[in-house]
DNA sequence: CATCTGACGACCG
DNA sequence: GCGGTCGCCAGAT
């Protein structure tokens, strides 16, 4: 589908950064929102260099379900961010607005 | 065509 | 701060 859209949005991701899905699915206008951006990562295909792992949901949660997370978990860290059972610290900082982002110091 | 399910998000207790 | 519920939308069965 248009995912591919949702995938190219979020290969732009930079390292170390991350986007939820709410801002995923705005960032593309995905039809069903938020979503339809879960059901995207979740259908992305491994091994095309799409780092699906950047995507959490709402106020850096890891919503994935237990053996994924523990991959996602570990791949953020690999990345520099610091992660919590299931949560990103420091979301804040780490999330990542498209183009227009300028986060305050 | 009816129903269920879910890698969501906002609300409420 | 956390868990439970409701609302939403698109796919799958």
């Amino acid at each position: 589908m248009h995912w591919k859209i949702a995938y190219a949005q979020v290969k732009k991701i930079p390292r170390g950064r991350v986007m939820t899905y709410g801002q995923l699915a705005a960032a593309v206008k995905l039809p069903g929102g938020a979503r339809s951006a879960g059901r995207a990562m979740a259908a992305s295909p491994s091994g095309k260099g799409i780092p699906w792992h950047r995507v959490v949901g709402a106020g850096g949660r890891l919503l994935l379900r237990e053996p994924n997370v523990w991959m996602q978990r570990r791949l953020l860290e690999s990345e520099g961010v610091r992660v919590a059972e299931r949560r990103i610290l420091d979301f804040k900082m780490r999330q990542w607005l498209p183009v227009r982002k300028k986060r305050k110091a």
